[in-house]
DNA sequence: TTTATTAATCGTATATTTGCGATATAAAAT
DNA sequence: ATTTTATATCGCAAATATACGATTAATAAA
C-alpha cells in the first residue's frame, strides 16, 4: 500500500485481523488441521505431507508461531509443533462475541 | 508467488482460507462490526466513520461481498449493506469443527 | 434539462505475501 | 572428525493486496 493505515484502527480490530491473516492461506489451514487431528506434537512430518518445499513450510510455521497459534520447540535437528489451544479459543471467542452480539434479533428484512 | 499452489489443497481448506482472508484486515473487521452493531442495513454511513477514502472503503466492501460475508444492494445513488449471518455462521462453525474436534482430550504435555 | 449526490470502477504506486533454491545451523550417527 | 539429518534463514522473483485520486454511472433534486 501507499501508506499503511492499519494503525488507524483499534487494537482489538488489529488483533483480530492478525489472527485471521494467519489463517488466510490453505497451507496454514492444512498445517493446523494436521496438528489438531493429532492433538500432539508433530515432529517433522509436516513437510512430507504438504505439497510445498521445506523452506516454504518452515515459513508458514513461523507465521503461525508469530501469530501465537502454535507452539514449537526445536531440539537440535528436530522440531516439535502443536496447537496453542488457548490462543485459538481466545480469538474464536472474540469473533463470536463481535458478530453474535446482536444476532439474537437477527433475520431483519434487509437489502 | 512464483506459482500459486493453492489448488494443491482441498476445497474446504481453500474456502476457509478465503473466509479468513476476508477478515484479515482491520478495516474489514471494523466494517463488519458496524454492520453487526446495527444489525440492519447501513446506507453509506461507513465512509464517514472509517479513516479511509471512499474508493478504498468501496473496495473493502466488494471483498466482503465476494467472500459472501455481506449482502448489499444498490438503489441508484445509495447502497445498503448488511451482514450475511448465515454465511458467517457456516464458516465459524467449520472452524470450530476443525479445531475443536479433538480438543476434548486437550492439555497434552507438549513441546 | 442541469446539477448535485452517492457509490462503483479504473489506473497507478507502493507494500506485503508467497514460494523456492541455496546456505547456514545444530545435533545425531558413523 | 566427518557425514547425515532436520530445520531455520537469506535472497530473490513473481503475485497479491492496499490505498488513493480521477473518472464513470445512476438516480434524485433543482
Amino acid at each position: 500500500m501507499a501508506i499503511h493505515k492499519k494503525e488507524a484502527f483499534t487494537q482489538k480490530e488489529q488483533e483480530l485481523a492478525e489472527f485471521a491473516k494467519a489463517l488466510a492461506h490453505p497451507a496454514r489451514i492444512a498445517i493446523l488441521k494436521l496438528l489438531a487431528q493429532k492433538n500432539a506434537c508433530i515432529c517433522g512430518e509436516i513437510v512430507d505431507v504438504l505439497p510445498l518445499s521445506q523452506s516454504t513450510v518452515s515459513q508458514h510455521l513461523k507465521e503461525l508461531k508469530n501469530a501465537g497459534l502454535i507452539d514449537g520447540s526445536i531440539d537440535g535437528p528436530r522440531s516439535c509443533y502443536c496447537i496453542n489451544w488457548k490462543a485459538f479459543e481466545k480469538f474464536m471467542g472474540e469473533f463470536s462475541f463481535l458478530f453474535n452480539k446482536l444476532k439474537v434479533q437477527q433475520e431483519k428484512a434487509c437489502c
